[in-house]
DNA sequence: CCCTTTATGTCAGTGACTGACATTTAAAGG
DNA sequence: CCTTTAAATGTCAGTCACTGACATAAAGGG
């Protein structure tokens, strides 16, 4: 057997986390993030489809957690509830990981074409929830508005919870999921058109 | 004065449509598009920031019209109907242009690269009507939720009109709030935490 | 110790994208 | 009608992300 993958992959990983925030992504070379981890540039692209993948290593992980969490849910609750409870399921895998969300973050927001494979990978975790959705019996139109909506609570969450950690994602998911019922509340019916 | 750069720049979108329909999107190359064009490379990207772009022409008028039209209706009218309101009013502008809308819904079906820059153009669009309705004074996070949700069923009412334009987008977007409510009405309040 | 599997190295090549500088167009001023 | 001028385009060299093909090296089993 051929030495293991995983090393190789997490020293790119850290290597290319250190240069983009020493110098920035732009100014940071693939070629570069290979030689700090000891490999070649050709290495990096057989781990990593591209040079912003390294940012987002794992995101299928939490995909397919999501996804489990969402088939365990009981059959009768309604779907947001369900997305709100899968959410507070993940909530301590998301705390653990802090430590790397933080600069991550940053990085991200200094990048527009960054913004735009966060953007893409919003939306495939979203389309994975509307799968786990409709696997419990919701139909598709119904599955994808509660999965882009509770997307939206969450990364309200988020965005909250990494400013100021203090109260935990869980309550900042509570309070998003409970801004949103007042938000659909108060909004008439829809009769409006042109 | 010089030539008009008008030209040039249709030239280069209805040749990159062209070229992308029939040979595929990675297999078109913007040396190809440009010689079709009757131009240079160089002046491709003169006109477009890459060669996605050309594929998103005219996205920024789309979300300067939202917002015009989010800032025009009535003061106290709920958020969600404030954005339901900007919708209709921009739905004759979709009908009219329905003939473009169309193949390139297809060919950005093939390529999860364009789906990754459709994915930021929503983002930017959802940003650009939270904004909007910040400065009707409404407070960000709620500005945002409630960008975020009216996305959602704007995407939910085009692509249902996109597979059959029969009733107009206008009766989509009616149905497409309407569910928005039953859902969120739906969910219980949101205690769950793990 | 050989053989197999898999990760990595090597190398040549394509194509997107950029900066610097030259050239052309069409309108305005004399 | 000619000159001037600003904006648009052309030319060219160069960097870098990314890929395919083939060779090499590192375990681990027999």
């Amino acid at each position: 057997m051929p030495r293991d993958p995983h090393i190789a992959r997490t020293r790119l990983r850290d290597a290319a986390l250190q240069l983009f925030a020493e110098a920035g992504f732009d100014q940071t070379t693939v070629a570069q993030i290979a030689a700090r981890a000891g490999v070649t540039e050709r290495t990096f692209f057989r781990h990593f489809s591209d040079k912003r993948e390294v940012l987002f290593d794992g995101q299928d992980n939490l995909g397919k957690a999501l996804s489990a969490a969402i088939a365990k849910a009981p059959p009768d609750l309604p779907p947001l509830a369900v997305l709100h409870r899968a959410f507070g399921a993940l909530s301590q895998t998301f705390e653990d990981n802090r430590r790397y969300s933080e600069p991550r973050a940053r990085i991200i927001a200094q990048n527009p074409t960054l913004q735009e494979r966060e953007a893409a990978k919003h939306a495939a975790l979203t389309a994975g929830m509307a799968e786990a959705l409709q696997r419990r019996g919701l139909d598709r139109p119904r599955a994808d508005l509660a999965a882009q909506t509770a997307m939206a609570a969450l990364a309200y969450a988020f965005a909250l919870w990494l400013d100021q950690p203090a109260p935990g994602l869980g309550s900042y998911l509570d309070r998003a999921f409970s801004e949103l019922g007042k938000l659909a509340t108060a909004a008439p019916s829809a009769t409006a058109s042109q």
